[in-house]
DNA sequence: GTCTATACGCCGATAGAC
DNA sequence: GTCTATCGGCGTATAGAC
């Protein structure tokens, strides 16, 4: 069972980069197989088709999202400071599990198919209600503007957050905190410089 | 020649439409073929090969970008003005071709295996170049902060502006106009409230 | 749990009639 | 310029030996 446990992690390892890199349709079996070391057959002792090896990716990765967002919403903070943690929490995700949020970003038209796609959309409903609930409380007590669309605002941040593991790369001097600061004080404050006053 | 002009035309658009819905590598020919109404075999008439169509469905569509750029770019204007008319210029190409800039974000590792990849990296480059003089202009003359990267600063507005395609709607009240002015006052101004001194 | 061997369909692309 | 017909290859998945 330890060996299973292990071959089926390793197989759904090499399968989220594999798809991370090429796309999940341009990605065979046997390419898979070959990865993990074994023949394209043996995968199938594992998993019943291709496709429930996308699905257990991208749940899993929507699960470690979530337990997460909940986290951050279990302490009491002002809006703005949720905000921040939010986004920090998102961006040290992508930076612990990087192919599957790449897989998660770039193939929702090849998940939204999967039969079971239901599970998925309530996990990405969850996700969304977090930040906007976050953005609404900070409307309403007037730390955040009311002249633009919460929702308009929620799918900019969450966008820069998503997209930065397409360039974002944790190996050098600029941390992921310091990213999720910056990317903060971009949206929050602006990148037009201080009125000197 | 006409009529020629015409099929491939309506082959060029058809294609754009099918591999910004299911993905590049998810799209056959017969499916192309059937939307524009012959069969396979007949598309092979007007281009040598699938990856022949994507070729100039994404160049064509980075022409035009480009095209829009040095307009903007022609005219003398603070940093501000430029970048709201970078961000203003992006969201309508994105609003009159929507299907190419899905295809351009979406498959980017497709198009890289492409045999004439070297053009489409050119313009690509020229891209990157422009939003990234004006931000340093703005630095330069300081009106844009200095303590964020501006390479990290242009990736967030990047991403922001080109994944709109993926949720912005242009049928209903919400003008691509007014989605520019609030995506560049979110970047420049953030949307923390503004003080009230 | 992995391998060998293979079924069966769909893929991009081509040749040649019309 | 489009059609008919088809080729060779590679895709997912399966059956059964070991």
């Amino acid at each position: 069972m330890a060996v299973q446990g292990d071959r089926r992690t390793a197989i759904l390892r090499c399968s989220a980069d594999l798809f991370a890199r090429q796309g999940v349709a341009s990605t065979t079996v046997r390419q898979i197989a070959d990865e993990v070391g074994v023949l394209s057959g043996s995968l199938y002792h594992h998993f019943p088709s291709k496709d429930a090896i996308v699905n257990e990716v991208v749940t899993a990765y929507l699960d470690l999202l979530l337990s997460r967002y909940r986290e951050v919403m279990a302490v009491d903070r002002t809006p703005r400071e949720r905000l921040e943690q939010l986004i920090a929490a998102s961006l040290r995700v992508a930076e612990s599990e990087p192919s599957a949020t790449v897989v998660y970003q770039n193939e929702m038209s090849y998940i939204r198919e999967l039969p079971q796609y239901e599970a998925v959309k309530a996990a990405a409903a969850e996700v969304q209600q977090t930040w906007l609930s976050v953005i609404e409380d900070g409307r309403a007590d007037g730390s955040f503007r009311d002249d633009i669309d919460p929702r308009v605002f929620y799918r900019f941040v969450r966008d820069a957050v998503w997209l930065s593991v397409r360039w974002y790369r944790p190996e050098g001097p600029y941390t992921v905190e310091r990213l999720a600061a910056d990317c903060a004080s971009i949206f929050l404050d602006g990148y037009a410089a201080f009125d000197p006053e």
